[in-house]
DNA sequence: TGGTAATTTGGCAAATTCGCCAAATATCGT
DNA sequence: ACGATATTTGGCGAATTTGCCAAATTACCA
């Protein structure tokens, strides 16, 4: 088979997906499904450079995650699809899953029982 | 604020993102979603060196979304979270409204009203 | 045991991404 | 209009990713 389709779906898929796999950019995103922040704001949460982050943002942007309005002198980015962050709660399971196998241990609240104790 | 928490959930879960970002990657998955196959199906599939998918499968199982199992000769791969699919389809609410932005339209099925008619 | 098929790993060049600085742009307040 | 604040853009070196080839590894079968 041929799979021209599936592949074109992919890419696009991909896009989405690479906009958010980075740590500043999807800490951004998170921040953003609480309020709407500007440029400001979100650098000062980052804590890297400005340009930095405008660039991220324009990415998120770009990817069709965000928006942004001009308000006065400063520019407010906002999530555009609320759904987004029930998706990525489907990400955190999957983060739940590998801390259960020792691959990483980072979510709040997560029960890991490293150390001796047997797994059954 | 100081943020240390959700930047190492960000982390985390921009690593998952990241092993997404990837259209091989996530054609991939969306393959096997629908059945377990092996390297070599997914290989052929794909259309790139084995060695190459040989990597993004490890990459893919690192990230926790995938697991191995070996079948005689060949190594068989499954989706381990099938909420992974619900995920990509919400991706795909973000690929639509992208497309009605003229940002991308790839999604079978998605219906663009640009102005000349597109493809078939 | 030798040969074959299936998969992984090492290595390397090309391509992409990242983050900071400096400069440009836009808007506000006076 | 001028200076200050907020954001974007250009550019560059550093770091990471990608994909192919060749070689190593593993399991099957005669």
């Amino acid at each position: 088979m041929n799979y021209e389709k599936e592949k074109l779906l992919a890419a696009s898929r991909s896009r989405v997906m690479k906009a958010m796999g980075h740590p500043t950019r999807i800490f951004m995103v998170d921040l953003l499904a609480k309020q709407d922040l500007t440029v400001g704001d979100l650098t000062e949460a980052v804590g890297a450079d400005v340009s930095t982050v405008s660039k991220h943002l324009s990415l998120l942007r770009q990817a069709g995650l965000l928006v942004d309005r001009k308000e006065g002198n400063k520019v407010v980015y906002s999530l555009i699809c609320p759904c987004i962050m029930e998706f990525i709660h489907c990400i955190d399971d999957v983060i739940y899953q590998d801390a259960e196998k020792g691959i990483s241990c980072v979510l709040p609240g997560a029960k890991i029982t490293t150390g001796s104790g047997g797994s059954t």
